[in-house]
DNA sequence: CATCATCTGTGCGTTTTTGCACAATCATTG
DNA sequence: CAATGATTGTGCAAAAACGCACAGATGATG
């Protein structure tokens, strides 16, 4: 008569999603499951909530009005597991933080260690995530982002100023000084502008030798001599084999934030870690902002 | 992280009841099975949702608020459960009647016959239970009460006016018309007043001969000769085995309703029920009354 | 127009979940 | 204080749900 309510879940995000794979991926499931919940909530209430298209499931009415009370139901289901986590007040317990990948490899990981000796009762779950996970829907307790302004729903401290240099390898770097009219070879991001307008002066000579979608396929490329290209200092400054391209200033860069759910910050073990964490990304500022006097 | 939705129904349940074998009567499930879900939703979020105490299981401050998170859930799925039902507008499909039990055997039974066999694509089911099922959680489309003011919630009519008198076996009537002092024995019913006042006149001696907390078994001790009691028109009128207790005047009875939900009145398979029925209902007014010319 | 990628439907073997039966514990009652 | 009824915890077998693999179909692409 009622539609078993985990079923609702996979109603959701059919709808979301716009076709059962879609959906079983974001569940973590098989296809044919999702198409057999689906086919249960379509028998228990006695209504289609889908038509059956070729290339995906397109919802009826009846199924958008089942997603959106769904949709209450997670808001409700997600304020619910805040509440129960803002509850725990023990040094012990899980806390799942989301970070980009690439200040983990660099920065956070020694960081890490030192805090999971510290506090070995606490479970810590790392989410190496590019996607900005929503701590809304607590996919996440604690955030470490690269932004200018991160969401107002949350709450924390931008602990570091960021800046971003021009990157080589030191054998394209030699490759250059050598050369009497050196042409700067660019590895742009498909998703940035071109090159920046910065370099005008100093390199007027310049093309695009390759684009990239990814930061770590960005950085094998310039270690391997393709050409140069613009991260953050952390970055180019913890890589040996990278050096920064001559006579360009730093450019400004997003800076970097430790973030949580404003009804977690008076949890205990999560209140810990942002301070520790917090505190020791506060040391690493000159690292941030391209300040190479270490 | 997030606890499994369906699993909140266990909690809800197991709050509601005081216990697992509460809850898995409600839900018609196991005990077993509700002991593992809770585990489950516990472990989900790390946090013990009930005090194991012996007789029973006792909701911590978080189970209560899981609770309170699952009401709101329950609430979200039964309005949308009504309102996928009211947008079916098909004259086929399940309906679900409620209504006391012997209302179902004396008079609706043939009733009921009639509508089966005159649509046959409509999928009748029937809870002939005495408790008042919740119409708004959607336990059933449409009730027949025996009731003074139904909630103002549900909408529909009272078909029928009705009296109640006091019935005895023929045997015991042959009795008590040949005993010069007769004394009247009376069947009470557990949980309503004594020996209604009026009887006083005409019958000064009167003993309470058995209580019972159930109609069904009331009519059997009268059957048996046991003693009288009082029940309404149609039920005693109907009873081959009974008579009316003469020289006492009829009884004022809680009337005859006819409801459903608001959300349900406009769909076509449950007006079509409701018109046939309270039309049926309607031409047994003399009965529920208790006139007794037919 | 051929090819490739993507999506849905279906049968089968496996894993997980569930119900059942029994034991243990506690409150209630005669 | 013994006995009864109710409740919860546990091991095992049955049942249900799930993932996997393959087939068919559709749409995009060169």
């Amino acid at each position: 008569m009622m539609i078993e309510w985990s079923d609702l879940r996979y109603v959701l995000e059919t709808v979301r999603h716009g076709g059962l794979s879609g959906a079983a991926r974001a569940l973590g499931v098989n296809h044919a499951t999702v198409a057999r919940r689906i086919q249960a909530a379509e028998q228990a209430c006695g209504a289609m909530l889908f038509d059956r298209l070729p290339g995906g499931y397109a919802p009826t009415e009846a199924g958008l009005e089942a997603a959106r009370t769904a949709e209450a139901m997670e808001s409700a289901s997600a304020g619910l597991s805040l509440s129960i986590a803002a509850r725990d007040q023990r040094l012990s317990g899980p806390l799942t933080l989301t970070a980009p990948q690439l200040i983990v490899e660099r920065v956070l990981a020694p960081l890490l260690a030192e805090f999971c000796a510290a506090h070995p009762d606490i479970d810590l779950r790392l989410l190496a995530s590019n996607e900005t996970l929503n701590l809304s829907q607590r996919q996440a307790d604690v955030a470490i982002r690269i932004s200018d302004a991160p969401v107002d729903t949350l709450v924390g401290t931008r602990v570091a100023e960021q800046r971003a240099a021009i990157y080589v390898s030191h054998g394209y770097a030699r490759q250059l000084a050598a050369s009497p009219r050196p042409r700067l070879d660019w590895i742009r991001f498909s998703h940035w502008p071109g090159i920046p307008d910065d370099l005008g002066e100093a390199w007027p000579e310049r093309r695009i030798a390759l684009t990239v979608d990814d930061m770590v396929a960005a950085i094998g490329a310039v270690r391997a001599g393709i050409g140069a290209t613009r991260m953050p200092c952390f970055l180019g400054d913890t890589d040996p084999a990278l050096t920064r391209l001559p006579d360009v200033a730093l450019f400004a860069y997003p800076g970097v934030w430790v973030l949580t759910h404003r009804d977690l910050q008076r949890v205990k073990r999560i209140e810990t870690f942002m301070t520790f964490t917090s505190a020791r990304l506060r040391q690493l500022r000159p690292l941030f902002a391209g300040d190479q006097r270490n």
